[in-house]
DNA sequence: GCGTAAACGAGACGGTACGTCGGGTCTTTAA
DNA sequence: TTAAAGACCCGACGTACCGTCTCGTTTACGC
């Protein structure tokens, strides 16, 4: 069989230079000072190459971030509400916190920037990251674990707000102190 | 007495103008599509002038806000935990309602773009909003009505980054409900 | 063979535009009143595009003359200083007379604005156009057409003075009986 | 007798002070980067009373001219052409060398920037300056030393012009060889 | 001396153009 | 077909001066 399409394939090599490129520069200067001729030029590539396969900044850095995202995606089922959060925003932070806050940063910019991409953004990464604490607080509530008057909602919000206004604020770090002091909080608003 | 310095006095009307240029162009466009150019010839002002007042777009928007914001300096003091809570909250919520979610989240992304104006920012605009409710909270502990093992601080990140969080998000109206809501929660949260 | 450099190769197009475009402004409006802005307007091309390939607006003058100026570069060499001189100088002039008064003017101008100009205009434009008229009175030396004793560098003052006072004060014009009038002067200063 | 006109009379100390100013500007950064600005600058002065009396830079630059420049404008009447004609030279050459010949290239830009201007020099400045060369000239033919086929404006636009072009190609000196080498090709052609 | 009046410094104003930067596109040669 | 190279049009940047304006202040004259 084989039968790939003919002519010349992407570059492997070329679109991990563009990721790293990207990263290291929102490193040195921040995503302000981030441009699409800077990305290609420190990557070794032509700007063409770029607008082939992505279409802006934003586009590069959420790419950048699925990457380096280790799997926050299935929510733990210990059968024990209070492992389960503690496991979920243990993971949470240490994502976050790794090289990524300023990757977050800058996407949470963007947002407010490009209004094509807040939508993209909110209803694709921010809601998948909501997905599996709701997941988890619903099995907890069918275990008797939470209050059925509690709106799960409002739990999300002040959560997944207090990480980001960390990130906004950076007043405080992002830390496993951090993160089981959250965890207190919910399970007391939970019951 | 009195003796102003010589010179053409500055122009209030001008000023005015490009306030109210900048917010009306953040609303038919957005922040992303701002520019100095198109505040100047909405304003019907020179562009120097704008440079010889204001720092930058943030710098503008900075001060629109200020102009339009009512007071949410001052804590509301009625010996009770729970009435000061509602108060503060509905007052916050109110003002970041009104028109002024575009011009917050414009702020939020300037933070991400421009470090020197992130710095001033937090510990200008995010700190000074922040005081009236950790001035509260310790009169109530002092009254009794917070447990004196309640870390503060984490409140203040859950409350505001709740706050933030829904302008980001945008997946759920800034209303007298969710000021109750968080009210309830936080009253739990306290005791 | 051939391996021409990668990448778009210069528009030869746009380099026509500019030049015509700089040449109409230089005519409707004078030298004074040009910009590049406007230039790059009436050429349909960018401004960036323009300073890629010339350093300013004299340098676009100077390319614009050196594209309508015939050549003027080789001294005839007829055997006669009289046949000689007549013809250079009814070439000179009808140079300068055809269009290219306006941007001679205009490069006259540059001299005295920008002394970088200045040193290169001098040293080049000047010096190049001079040099005929050099060889062809040395040839007429040797012949005994010129008296030794006769400063050769005088007598190109003279000539080119004349010509360039012409352009300057415009009260009267460069024309063909100029242009004799001036031979039947320099054969006698010459004798 | 008296009677001025009431109101606080104009300040001489200013008119000085403006003229000096630009003329060191311009010995010191060439005309072409002469602005308003830095004359009110540098001379201490309000740009709006520059503008109350002068109506831009051209017009400066020939009032510092007026003032420094002595009286080339009677013509020497010996009764000897030769004579004549190597006093009017050197006392011209004199006046052009002294620090006036940068101001002079100032005016010679002028002209090609300015129609306006270029119109009222030509026919102010320039003319003036002619003027005597004319009627010493006349006189000599009327006394039989001038042939009477010689075309008086044409010696006129040699002699101006090689002093001009001295000044605009700046690549010989102007002295009293050079006023005296003039004096003898003119001695010639008017023969 | 006291009011009128012009000139003065200071400096903000609406503009125009500057020269640069980066965006996103297009056109070439090479792999 | 993709890639690197690099020229293209476009729009905005922040700056420099332009010539005008509005202040508070100063300096003359005529009443």
């Amino acid at each position: 069989m084989s039968t790939r399409s003919p002519g010349r394939p992407r570059s492997e090599q070329a679109r991990q230079a563009v990721l790293a490129a990207a990263v290291r520069l929102i490193e040195e200067d921040g995503y302000g000072s981030l441009t699409i001729e800077a990305i290609a030029l420190r990557a070794g590539v032509s700007k063409q190459t770029i607008y082939r396969w992505w279409s802006g900044k934003a586009d590069i850095v959420l790419d950048a971030l699925e990457e380096s995202s280790s799997q926050t995606a299935t929510a733990p089922d210990s059968g024990s509400l209070e492992s389960d959060l503690r496991v979920f925003l243990r993971r949470a932070i240490a994502d976050m916190a790794a090289g990524n806050a300023e990757l977050l940063g800058a996407l949470l910019a963007e947002t407010q920037l490009d209004s094509g991409f807040a939508a993209s953004f909110r209803t694709g990464f921010l809601a998948r990251r909501r997905l599996p604490l709701r997941e988890l607080l619903i099995r907890a509530r069918e275990r008797g674990e939470v209050a059925s008057a509690t709106d799960i909602e409002v739990l999300g919000d002040l959560l997944f707000g207090a990480l980001w206004y960390r990130i906004l604020s950076a007043h405080a770090p992002l830390d496993r102190d951090f993160a089981d002091g959250l965890t207190d909080a919910l399970l007391r608003l939970a019951g």
